[in-house]
DNA sequence: CGCTAGTACATGTACGTACGAGTTGAGGAG
DNA sequence: CTCCTCAACTCGTACGTACATGTACTAGCG
């Protein structure tokens, strides 16, 4: 333990034992006394300085972990999670000139800020729409649509899983349907298919990610994510791509600009 | 237990026992043979009907309570958490004719939506400006702010913190100062001392609650927060508020607009 | 000198016990 | 019949044990 001076118990509050570490814990971390990346003390040295039962002390570390301020490695220590907002999704990063340059948005903004971008797991396939999806493409329940799934990935880290889902009778045949969109992605085939995209909807929830969410992003425990549903308009008014993401709230900060009007 | 009819676990498995049931349990709760609001088996139920410890399935039980899925209440039971979207941030929710109507956005949003808005804990101070509020408001280190902060309640339940800060140099001597900042709220004032406001920026992070946070919002354990940061400019270009407030993730969808240009 | 086996230590899983505290409902006292 | 006590059940806290598994370092072998 060393330097760092935890207080003791206060045998006369009422406040649980394991809370008490964990506000102990939570204040060297909050204070910089543990620095982000540091090991937090050992279990075993907390029993020894506490002088309290090993499940009580688990306990004070999970409720740490529970609030996404450290994370358990296996057989090395406990850390002081390191919080980098390392990305930021600028409200302009749908902008046309984007496209014309032949960038995605997520390939143009991560090497804008010099992070090597990568996709993988892209899987394209064509089904009915689910009633949630047909309801947000103005489409009947029969109707078909392209599904695109694909993950994103920066330097090698997972950070995002997005779904796209546009109605066949847009798609069909075009290279939207291909696992390889091309140049600029499927906004810049879909204003060429004659779908001048006007405006995008953006509905955005937190939530804590479900098994398999926190699986195919390699989240820690206690990190939330992002679930964004993104709806691109044509300039007819007409919905033509409901987009499904989940993000790592590690790797995003959100940001948008709006109009006082 | 009774009509619920849980699997048994796989002992070839090499998945962790605790895992196990609290798949089994998930399941029941996304198959809805778990509806939202019911009471899951009792953990003596549970250690009967897997013949395991205690503390297996109250690590079971603690899993799909840090997902969000359940909330024990003492005494009581455990029960399926009823997970109500009920509330939206629309993108035009700082249009001046809201203001110029006399009303602040929170209550003009809650009254649309036929819920009964209430503010309390309204606390208004001067200080010295921190560095990452001074460095937001484009002011030194030294210039003081006025610094408003309240919570937000919806049919009495707390949704939302917000402190703002507004340099003393445009508030001092307005009713910004005051408790009751009059009618159309603040952003009303600011229009009245000259600065016409002209646009704002969000910046949205998701993460775990701190315990402070946590207990102001009265928040469930396992439902993170909104983290927004929302800074105003006048038409001057001068930004004239900084916003920052804590939103429970259970309460709110936000929901923005973007144009495509 | 280099590799390896061993050891110490870290967290993970799982078992057990005991008691505290909130909730509910049944049954007895009045 | 009403009220109150109490038993029974709920989850919460805290103690103990044991062994599994991943990591890192070191002593010793080749």
């Amino acid at each position: 333990m060393g330097e760092l001076g935890l207080p003791d118990l206060d045998p006369t509050s009422d406040r649980p034992v394991f809370k008490q570490i964990a506000d102990h814990l939570r204040a060297a971390i909050d204070g910089k006394e543990l620095a982000p990346g540091e090991k937090l003390p050992s279990e075993s040295q907390l029993i020894g300085h506490y002088d309290v039962a090993r499940m009580t002390v688990r306990h004070a570390l999970q409720i740490l972990q529970s609030e996404g301020l450290t994370v358990a490695e296996h057989g090395k220590g406990v850390f002081v999670r390191s919080r980098p907002p390392v990305r930021r999704l600028a409200s302009d990063r749908f902008a046309r000139h984007h496209r014309e340059e032949g960038k995605a948005a997520f390939i143009a903004e991560a090497e804008e800020a010099g992070v090597k971008p990568s996709v993988d797991s892209i899987n394209v396939t064509e089904s009915k729409a689910s009633p949630e999806i047909a309801s947000r493409l103005n489409l009947s329940s029969d109707d078909s649509v392209i599904i695109r799934a694909r993950r994103y990935l920066l330097n090698g880290h997972p950070v995002e899983t997005a779904t796209s889902y546009i109605p066949a009778s847009v798609a069909r045949g075009s290279q939207i349907a291909q696992t390889d969109s091309g140049p600029g992605g499927i906004y810049a085939r879909l204003e060429e298919l004659g779908h001048r995209l006007d405006h995008f909807t953006e509905e955005i929830r937190a939530r804590m990610p479900l098994r398999d969410e926190a699986r195919a992003l390699k989240l820690a425990p206690g990190v939330p994510v992002f679930h964004l549903i993104r709806t691109a308009y044509d300039q007819a008014g007409r919905p033509v791509e409901v987009c499904d993401t989940v993000m790592s709230s590690d790797a995003y900060v959100l940001s948008y600009e709006l109009p006082a009007r």
